[in-house]
DNA sequence: GCGAGTGATGACAGAAGCTGTCGTCACCGA
DNA sequence: TCGGTGACGACAGCTTCTGTCATCACTCGC
């Protein structure tokens, strides 16, 4: 085996993905991702905690981003408000969109990977409503904010991908008028 | 083997459900939960599809249960308010109390299980979505109102399960309250 | 009653996921 | 130049999950 080639763990990335494109997700092997990564199998296990977890490295560093986003936030601001305006800053998206598709594509077809993924979700919406948490909001306000919040990303993130875009332009205008279809649905009682 | 006892799913549930408790969910075999329940590892994967699926087994009724408090909602409801409805009276709650709280706190201390009530949950987010669909809601309204629902639906149970309760008495009031709550936070930018 | 069909089960084999352990080798610092 | 450190390979082994076939209990039609 070649070793230190570095940038190993992008290495397994590539390869995983590339596979489970190939042949899909369940008929390939974690060898099969270390052979192409001239590496064995066990040393995958010791980049990645199991053969799901290749796909959602760049979790806790989105994670972390929109954190930090909330941070910038001018104190006193409406928990919702805030999530907002750290969601329109925060989306410097870290990986070239093509691989955010590809993997996207991925992810959806497979179950095991769609658990993974909703976990990661979930750890994210944790992370969100502790930060909001530290603002000074209250724990019911703040869980509630979060539900809000990610909801509305949801939403805004698919018209956005929907359509023609270049950099960030116009995204954080999607997600003020997904809070508003939001307040419509909420208030149409 | 004790042949033919009958009850054959609910005695591996039972089994399984104990054997968490007693030593975790990742020391406890599959084969050790099938000989519990006088069978053979090889039965349990014919009632389950996996060592998670057996704590889940009464997701389909609880998405049939909703889907169909839906349906009997009258027509030209608004959404939100559709599901809320629908949520109040839905929850008879099939298990015993004890046992839902049981398996809840074995769940909460596992991952593996975690993820698989996520994406339950999902599920039948899918399935509430798609009820409201045919009763003439538009899609993203719909998909908008379900995150709400759902949103509210949970702070009503967590703070109904805090409480000292009988029947399902004061839970239409939980839900219009925690609908109130968050309305509040929407509307506060 | 009695034989064929049906369905649940046991027994066995085996692929793949995941872990523990130990020795090896490249690189780094003193 | 030498010992420490970290990444890696090589095994061994357990567990999850699947395929396959024989067996046994129950049912239904005659």
């Amino acid at each position: 085996m070649a070793r230190w080639e570095g940038n190993t763990r992008n290495r397994l990335e590539q390869a995983a993905l590339a596979l489970f494109e190939e042949q899909g997700y369940d008929r390939t092997t974690v060898a099969q991702i270390a052979q192409r990564a001239n590496l064995t199998e066990r040393s995958f296990y010791r980049w990645f905690a199991d053969k799901r977890e290749v796909l959602f490295g760049g979790s806790q560093e989105l994670e972390t981003e929109f954190v930090t986003a909330i941070d910038a936030v001018p104190p006193g601001t409406p928990a919702l408000p805030t999530l907002l305006a750290a969601f329109a800053t925060a989306p410097r998206v870290f990986r070239p969109r093509e691989f955010l598709l590809r993997r996207a594509t991925v992810i959806a077809a497979n179950p095991p990977l769609r658990e993974r993924e909703l976990i990661k979700l979930v750890t994210i919406s944790e992370a969100l409503t502790t930060a909001l948490l530290d603002r000074g909001i209250g724990p019911e306000t703040a869980r509630l904010a979060t539900d809000l919040g990610l909801s509305v990303l949801r939403l805004a993130t698919e018209r956005w991908m929907a359509e023609e875009h270049r950099d960030g332009k116009g995204f954080p205008e999607a997600l003020s008028t997904a809070a508003a279809d939001l307040l419509a649905v909420a208030t149409s009682a």
